[in-house]
Order: structure tokens, then C-alpha cells, then sequence
DNA sequence: CTGAAAGCGCTTACAG
DNA sequence: CTGAAAGCGCTTACAG
């Protein structure tokens, strides 16, 4: 493999004008720099990742700690991980990927090897270990999520809180009073995740502020679990005509599965919201309104926040970003009987 | 953060002696690495991964390339990639995971910058674009999956051949003569995918071998795809028995639930085997016998030959590994008419 | 059993 | 506009 001192000869210059040329950190003549780029292509010459990085500018490399726990929906899981690594590239940075139980071992060892210039942290609970280890890691940190302290954290994630009023307001002024909403696997809420919570905490909030009565059910995925949360909420809620998901795609499909099997029709009888989903609810059967989750939305406005501490430095904050929905024929004005 | 200098200093050495007594490359007296365990201890001290990089030793670190293609499946996916930073942490290495599109150009960059110390392919497809590359990278590379032109490569797979056979046979030793395929994504076949197509022609084969009637149908992942797939296998082979289903864990619940709807009872009126599965079986309904295709088997092993190219080096080869069955009560004698 | 020193390939003040 | 040189933090022959 080539090094810089093959270039600088190849070029006929030395080997600051090598490196100048190419981090464009100060001003060559013309030709100089057209003499240098000629010789890296010719030589296909990249600079020794573990030479620029001891010479601690900047690694290139970030960390994602992205355990997988129980009750992680795969898919979704990845579609962060792509959009991380989609972000860092923008960027051009590569990613270190510790999924391992042990996630504060990963984080240590990454960062006090100076292996990375920071860090991602995804799927982050309400209590999550790997806080208290990144404040005193002392590398840059940007989470996706909101745990319950976020004191001098970096945090980006969708408004939870915002999506589920947002369902709850539009299903009301449909005129729906009764309102069921199929949540995640029960796993997810005990391991203290905190979006889960904050969802369902803003939708029975927002419920109560309007006069709707509400019923909440969580659902594993697999399809007597489901069956049992939509018989449930029916049973709450007997007049129900309007329907939030906030859960996984397969579990979402088998709702609309068990409801045509009710013979229930969408949105004829039942009006229904895919709420902060990760994948596209127009493949479903029928295509559902949904408010989306849009990973590389967060996850770049996490990776982005990341870069910004590496060069200028950034205030810590929280920040939330606003919920949309978008139509796709699943509700309608409630009917009169 | 402390430097290998902190380190003598604190325990009354050389900075030689620290780096011996860390990596045990010369025998060293047992107070003094007891002091200098003691010293990096208490600093916390971890070795610089630029440095270590720079001297040209190791980097610890190994490139992943998985790219997301048309019709993959997030959880299988994942489970791979999940599969190779495990076995990558036996071996005390951690993964940069190289996901864009452009999977040629990642490669390029991790390898000649010298940051990785290997690399592993994952879903490789018939005449896939990497293989040339990494032939030209002159970097320790194994592939899990078998391209067409396997010169010079390390490959690692399930016998996917012998996993179809060992289906067929298995059936045909319980007395069914009319046995069906449902495969993947038909996307995943156009695209070369190597496995897919091995075991389809595999199937083929040994059914006109052993006198039996097959049929195959691919299948998409929404219920309509699977209803049709289903149908087209029950009105080409009207006898049919017996039934293979080489697909992703959603299609694979979906077609039960077909078969379900059907009224075809399981095993009694159709014996399924789900061939080549990296998701557990068991948790369908009902569980179905499997050939499992364990991630943590095909990947470790890639891992370790990579680990063996890294010290001893390796032969070039492909390494199928035996399929095996599990038996979960989803398959039984044929029932004599 | 241990230490002094070279050198890996860069980046970046320092000089001109 | 360009070059010579220091130095980042290690590992590993070389000496003793």
C-alpha cells in the first residue's frame, strides 16, 4: 500500500505538500495540487486510518451502541442502525457497531482506546446504564431517545407525546368517542423503555382532556395475543370506532387481519392510525394513515448534533421532532346510527 | 486519558516493560507485572488503537459488508450481522458494518486506509460485485455464502443442497409422492442470490430422483402473495401431502395460516418442514420441524477462518456446513386413502 | 529479566 | 507557496 512518502516522490514534492494538498488546510498553486492529485490516483493512495488517528485529530469512526433486548422488533432495529450509518457517512465517518448485552464494556473500551471521536446511543431506556458511563467517558454522546434525567445529555427523538395527541385529536374531531389503542409487546414497557411510556401516558392524558373514553392493550407478536387485545379493547370499549397502533409491523398487520375477520371494515367501521411507525403503511392491508417515525430523520439530527460537538460544540439539549400524519384513507367522520 | 508513559511512570518501569507485561510477548518478573497490572488499574489505562494500528500490527478491527438489497429480511439480516460481531468479540476484534448501497467503494476506503485487519461478505450473490475487489485488496476476507467462481476464496455456507435433499427425503421416507416448495421473494431469486436458487435446483433433483411430484412457487410477503402461492401448489400437485417452506418467518406464519383457513390440519393431513430457518420454529403455529440455518454457526466459522488467514493463514475453500432436522411434530406418515 | 531507542505514517506548527 | 522536523503512542528488535 502506498504512503505518503511514495506520493510526495511521485509528485516531486514533500511530504507536507502531500498532506496539505489534500486536507486543503493551506493554499497550493495550481499545479502543485494537480501534480499531487495525479499522484494519489496513480497510486491509489489513502492516508493510514491508524496514523491520522494517533495523531489525534479525528478518527473518523463513531460508536453505535444499539443492544438488542428483549423484545426488539428486528427490522425496525435495523432501520436506525441503516440510518446511522447512512448519516456518519454524509459525513464521512464510519461506524463501530457494539450490540453486545454487555453495552457498557463496548462503550468503554471504544472510547478510552480513542478508537472513536463519539457516540450513538439508540433505543435508549428510561434508565438506561449507559448514561451515567458516557458522562464520564468524555466523548462527544448523542442519544435517540429521552431517558428519565437529561442533564447535560444530547438527546434526539420523535415527540411522542405530540403523536399520540395529535392521534387521539384527529380521531376526536371525527367525532370518535371511543378510542382503543393496541401497544407494544409488555416486554417493552417492563424493560422501561421510555417511548412506549410516554406515548400511552399522552393518549390516556389527551383522551381524558377531550371526553374520550379510552382503553389501552399491549400485544405480542403472534396472533392469539392480538386477537385477545383487539376482543379486549372491544370489551372496554363496546361503541370503539376509532383505533391507534402504536406497535410493531407484524402485530399492526395481524390487527387488520383479526378485524376483517370481525368483518369489520376500515374506515367504514373503524377508524384506524399507524402511530410513529419505522415502516411503510401503504404496503398494508388496507394502507393505514400513519404517523411516521422517521428513523433517518432522528438519527441524522443525532449524528448531525454528534458532529456539531466535535467541531463548534453544542449546548446540551432535548430535542423533539414534531409529528406529522399522513393520509391514506384509513379514517373517516364517524357514522351516525 | 492515560498513555502507556502514565503507566511506567506509576509503576517504576520502562514503557517496554508495560507493553510486555500487556501482551505477554516476553516472560516478565511476577512482582513487576503485578505493579504494573496495578498501574493500569488505577489509571484505567487502555492502549491506543491509533498506535497500536500505526505499528502495523492489528487493528482489532474487521470490515462487515451487508448490504440491505431488495427483499431482504430485517431479522435475518440482523441476526447475521449480530452472529459476526459476536464471534468478532471472541476473538477480541470489534466490526465496522459497511451497509450503503455502494458496497465497493466502503470496502475500498476500510481496507487501503489499513482499518480494518479483514473483512467479512455476508449475502453474497451469485457474481457479486465484491468479490473482484476483494481479490484485488489483498485483505484476509471469508464469505459467507457461495458467488459462482469460487478461486481463491474463503466461503463458508450451510449445505444448502444437502438441506434440500435431506427435506425431500425425509418426506418422501414418510410415504408423501406429491411434495411442494414455497420459496422466497421473487426478488430475491432475479437478484442471483446464490442460496435460493441451490436449494430450489437441490429440491428439483432429488424429487425426480426418488419419483416424486414437485412443484415450486416463490412468494412474496403479504397474505394475497402467500394465498396464491399456496393455491398454485395445491392445483398443480391436487395430492399434495407434503410441503417445504424455504421463506422468511412472516410468509412461513402466514402460509400456516392459510393452510389453517383451509382446514388442513397439521401433520395430519400435510406434513411441513421449514428448511434452512434462522428464526425458532417453535413459536409458529404449529411449531414446525426445521433445518436450521444457525447464523452463529455459519458466521462464527467465517470469523474464525478469517482469524486463522489473520495468524496461520488458510487454504482456499468452501466450507458447506451438514444441515440437520429438528423434529417439532410437523410431520407424520402419509395417511393411506 | 529489563531498558533505551527506532520507527510505524501521518499532521502541523515553525521557518523561509 | 513550500519544506524540514517534531511528535502523536505504541511495539519490537537490539543490548545488556
Amino acid at each position: 500500500m502506498a504512503n505518503i512518502h511514495d506520493v510526495a516522490r511521485a509528485a516531486g514534492v514533500s511530504i507536507s505538500t502531500v498532506s496539505y494538498a489534500i486536507s486543503g488546510k493551506r493554499s497550493i498553486a495550481a499545479t502543485t495540487r494537480r501534480r499531487v492529485e495525479e499522484a494519489v490516483l496513480a497510486l491509489d493512495y489513502r492516508p493510514n486510518a491508524g496514523a491520522r488517528m494517533l495523531k489525534g485529530t479525528r478518527t473518523n469512526l463513531l460508536a453505535l451502541s444499539a443492544p438488542l433486548h428483549a423484545g426488539s422488533h428486528g427490522p425496525a432495529h435495523m432501520a436506525f442502525v441503516l440510518a446511522v450509518i447512512n448519516a456518519a457517512r454524509t459525513f464521512d465517518y464510519d461506524v463501530v457497531l457494539l450490540t453486545q448485552d454487555d453495552a457498557t464494556s463496548g462503550l468503554r473500551r471504544v472510547a478510552s482506546s480513542a478508537l472513536v471521536d463519539g457516540i450513538i446511543l439508540l433505543d435508549v431506556s428510561q434508565d438506561d446504564e449507559r448514561i451515567e458511563l458516557v458522562r464520564t467517558l468524555n466523548v462527544p454522546t448523542a442519544l435517540v431517545g429521552v431517558p428519565r434525567v437529561t442533564d447535560e445529555l444530547v438527546c434526539v427523538d420523535l415527540d411522542f407525546e405530540r403523536a399520540a395527541e395529535l392521534s387521539v385529536q384527529t380521531l376526536a374531531a371525527q367525532g370518535h368517542t371511543q378510542i382503543g389503542l393496541v401497544g407494544q409487546d409488555p416486554l417493552i414497557y417492563e424493560r422501561g423503555s421510555n417511548f412506549p411510556h410516554r406515548f400511552r401516558a399522552a393518549f390516556e392524558a389527551e383522551a381524558l382532556r377531550l371526553g374520550i373514553d379510552a382503553a389501552f392493550v399491549p400485544s405480542r407478536e403472534n396472533t392469539a395475543s392480538v386477537r385477545a387485545a383487539v376482543d379486549e379493547l372491544a370489551a372496554e370499549l363496546p361503541a370503539m370506532t376509532g383505533l391507534i397502533l402504536h406497535c410493531n409491523e407484524p402485530v399492526q398487520s395481524m390487527v387488520l387481519e383479526v378485524l376483517d375477520q370481525r368483518g369489520i371494515r376500515i374506515p367504514a367501521d373503524m377508524s384506524v392510525i399507524s402511530a410513529c411507525s419505522s415502516f411503510d403503511t401503504v404496503h398494508l392491508n388496507p394502507p393505514l394513515d400513519v404517523i411516521p417515525l422517521p428513523a433517518s430523520d432522528t438519527c441524522g439530527r443525532a449524528v448531525a448534533l454528534l458532529m456539531e460537538q466535535l467541531s463548534t460544540g453544542v449546548e446540551p439539549r432535548v430535542e423533539l421532532l414534531p409529528p406529522t400524519l399522513v393520509e391514506h384513507g384509513s379514517t373517516a367522520a364517524r357514522q351516525r346510527v
